[in-house]
DNA sequence: CTTGCGCCTTAGAATCATTCCAATTTGTTG
DNA sequence: CAACAAATTGGAATGATTCTAAGGCGCAAG
């Protein structure tokens, strides 16, 4: 169960792009958010990664997932009160929120949807990023 | 400093139609919400109240902005950790949150374009509502 | 190699927004 | 008015996250 090799290579390289190091408990927080991709929360992932690093902490849960977020190998997401959920999908890529299920699920973006929503900004509005979250159901319920 | 009569008559209106009274909390609450559209937090909200009622409790704040967001007169707003925003602004508009300032604007949306953005969904999702965050800075810094 | 030092992890305390609760108060209806 | 329901209130409780202080670990210089 351990992480891929070139998951763990991107890793590594962009943890000591920021000098800060590959250690087991960012590797097994980062494989736990790949392996699965539901948007946990750190309860969540506390509770899987234990199964690898039983004597892990909570306090270095989230330690890990703030680390991975400012390497930008994970995304936080917050669309509603509660808990933070995390999301290592990189791909430009918009979230589903099921009301029924309160599953959450990643919607793919075409080309060019970002910049085209991005141009309704007026004159002197500069976005750094675009955040698109719908609320809904789904045909499976 | 009360409210204007149009609003008060929403509000009324709004709140009978679920059965619920127009207590002076709710209209003072409401006409605090309309009248600095900046996206306060609960606490804002409270502090800004008191100047006209005094013994307002934070729990009756808290109450009555659910009961706004229920009568679909304000919008709760979380686009991060931290605490709860609201906003009266019932028009189709996007968030614009200013990394700089950490104030957020509402950006009026063209018709038409949140239907656009929908349209990406694959057959069997169903989108109740579409929310869109900016983030980024803005030309007065 | 050994030592020094800074990065990391850890457990538990502290914080903060929000919700819950039980006790009034207020408004409406008969 | 009397009764009942809706609403407000202050304070306790909750839950997610952050902080703190102590110890552990890995690497670079000597
Ligand atoms: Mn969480
Ligand atoms: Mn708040
Ligand atoms: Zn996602
Ligand atoms: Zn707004």
């Amino acid at each position: 169960m351990s992480i891929s090799p070139q998951n763990a290579d991107a890793l590594a390289e962009r943890l000591s792009h920021s000098g800060l190091r590959a250690t087991p408990q960012r590797e097994v927080v980062y494989n736990v958010l790949l392996k699965k991709r539901d948007h946990p929360t750190a309860d969540e992932v506390f509770a899987r990664v234990k199964n690898e690093l039983p004597t892990i902490s909570l306090a270095t849960v989230y330690n890990c997932l703030e680390t991975l977020v400012q390497c930008e190998l994970v995304r936080a997401v917050n669309f509603e009160r509660g808990p933070t959920r995390y999301c290592p999908n990189l791909r430009p890529h918009a979230h589903f929120h099921d009301e029924h299920t309160g599953k959450t699920h990643d919607i793919d973006l075409p080309p060019g949807l970002l910049e085209k929503v991005s141009s309704v900004l007026p004159q002197g509005y500069d976005a750094k990023s675009v955040e698109i979250i719908f609320r809904g159901k789904t045909a499976s319920n």
